[in-house]
DNA sequence: ACCATTGTCACGTGACGCGTTACAATAAAG
DNA sequence: CTTTATTGTAACGCGTCACGTGACAATGGT
């Protein structure tokens, strides 16, 4: 298989507010205001997600989802491809002293 | 399509700490501590997790999947359904106050 | 009965999503 | 070029949550 999985990539996944910024937003046309008005949560916190000091709650994924009309899994998904690959670099060492089982 | 997503399901999804109690404890022959040993956290991280008072984190899911042989992804997949399966009830009013945009 | 293992509670800590308020920077209108 | 409105961002507090540590009760094997 060529594809493995996010943590094995050289790049850090995209962001979803880096998605949100450069894709949604100009394809529908709306502001940061505009955003946070529609999808009902403060400027801030829409703001803090575009700039990507926030990531994606399971709540933020459900009202996105239905302004644009993907899925929240969409949302989610890359959240946690973002989180994974944060994560893996953070704990590496300590996982691969994990000894990996085989089924009894 | 058959299949919805996840929030439409009439029961909650699967937590990660059931698979773990009835499936992976029981085909792995391993105890809480155990198992709390081989992945190199405490014992309360386990039994809270078994217990389902805890949700599996990016890191907790690197760890089970390098000990059980299975994708991290797996046990994010996991915890997602269950979480997007709770947001959705909690801020179910407010999504759908949220009105649907289509392409500019 | 004794001792080790296990299940669970209580506490503290750091991280984080969110709202509110305040202020600066930019843009729009006169 | 001012004035006004909109936008970007910083600061604060709140509630929640994953995690470790310590304590203690319940269970089990010897």
């Amino acid at each position: 298989m060529s594809i493995v999985n996010d943590r094995n990539m050289k790049r850090r996944p995209t962001h979803p507010g880096e998605m949100l910024r450069e894709d949604f937003l100009l394809d529908f046309d709306l502001s940061a205001t505009a955003l946070a008005e529609a999808i009902g949560v403060s400027r801030q916190t829409v703001n803090e997600l575009l700039r990507e000091r926030r990531s994606v709650s399971p709540e933020m994924a459900l009202r996105l989802s239905r302004l644009f009309g993907n899925s929240p899994e969409f949302w989610v998904n890359a959240q946690r491809a973002v989180d994974l690959w944060d994560a893996s670099k953070t704990i590496k060492k300590d996982v691969q002293r994990i000894k990996p089982l085989h089924p009894a």
